[in-house]
DNA sequence: GTTCCAAAAGTGGTCAGACCAAAAACTTCC
DNA sequence: GGAAGTTTTTGGTCTGACCACTTTTGGAAC
């Protein structure tokens, strides 16, 4: 295989041929994808070149590969990919720092978000709130950030999170009335209620 | 090299190898790592496992490779992370309105963290603006990002702007004067001013 | 026809060796 | 001491060879 841009590396190339593959042929999660040696026929490439493509990804979490079957389209939820640059790279003190502060503001945005979208649907977050006593933090925003309606929001918001528990591991668990005054102001729709209660809510949980 | 667990793969031990070489060594950013030969004497594994290990690690922007000169370990800061879910993930038409939601989103957050930043630096953004005739929209969002100072956000406006581009092609470019009531209000770090001037400006951009 | 089992084929996992291209290191010569 | 040429090092890629595991296949026995 000669890559399109000359500097460009063969693998880098491939990764984009699988790209557009799945693209084309619309390969979902779960779904096979041609074998290394069939793909280094077709691309015209060598089998180890394949292999680094194919190796990154799957360190990505992306694609799967079970030995004697083949390789798998996976559901990104990027476990590992987390786990690495966890351990790996958020060394630094200012990084963390970025990741909090995002994290921050993301889940205002879902907040925000969430509220916007629940407008006259009559959804009401406060009765899931309360129908339980414990509450872990993670899974109130999950639910915060699906009610936004918007999946690439909800993404940055899950690889933030997963970072964070990278770097804390310990787990929030609050007590669910925390919350409460949280879900009554998205019920409401009252912007600034929704601002000052996360605030109060960060407060309480020492962030 | 003998995988630790029976059915861990050769390139994941070596991943892990470099980690705590990498921690060992104190290498920082900038730093070489021994030669792909050298790695593969060393851990007595084939040089293609070595490969495959460094070339996952490259796509996720941990090292950078230079032919000719060695592998070089880098900084976080490039991490392609939300890149490669974004040209991945990011296909359908849902998709797109939530990439120009989003962008909103952080557009909205950039500004306001970097009013808080820039309390008490006495930085004139409304200077800055009023040196050029025409403006680039991304051109003043971008520097909006930088003065945020959260890498993490810079990088993820940058990754949104790139993508919302090969979706509209064209670039907005504007006068000047458009963006001066909101770089005044970042300068006077009023919070409900930005707000409003922000919304207009995307009004007025028809966004 | 059905069931069961062994052989064959397909697939990922790994290694060794070869060659190329680019950069760096070294030598030679002036 | 500096410039030019040669050798060495290093990443980039391909090929072919095994191995281990899974699926498929093709009979053989019932």
């Amino acid at each position: 295989m000669i890559p399109s841009d000359r500097g460009t590396k063969v693998y880098i190339e491939i990764v984009k041929q699988l790209r557009s593959m799945i693209e084309k042929d619309g390969l979902k999660a779960g779904d096979k994808i041609p074998s290394e040696r069939e793909l280094s026929e077709r691309l015209n490439a060598g089998r180890s070149s394949v292999r680094e493509a194919l190796r990154a990804l799957e360190l990505l979490g992306l694609i799967e590969t079970r030995r004697g079957e083949g390789t798998f389209i996976r559901d990104f939820h990027g476990n590992q990919l987390v786990q690495l640059l966890g351990t790996f790279v958020l060394q630094d003190e200012k990084a963390r720092k970025d990741v909090a502060e995002t994290k921050v503001l993301i889940e205002m945005n879902c907040l925000l978000l969430a509220a916007k979208k629940c407008r006259g649907k009559g959804f009401r977050l406060k009765e899931w709130v309360q129908a339980q006593r414990m509450l872990e933090d993670d899974r109130f925003f999950q639910k915060v950030a699906e009610l936004a309606d918007n999946y690439l929001v909800c993404r940055i918001w899950q690889i933030l999170k997963d970072y964070n528990h990278s770097l804390h591991v310990k787990k929030s668990i609050f007590p669910a009335e925390w919350y409460v005054r949280l879900a009554e102001a998205l019920d409401a729709d009252s912007e600034d209620e929704i601002r000052s209660a996360y605030d109060a809510l960060r407060k309480l949980s020492e962030y």
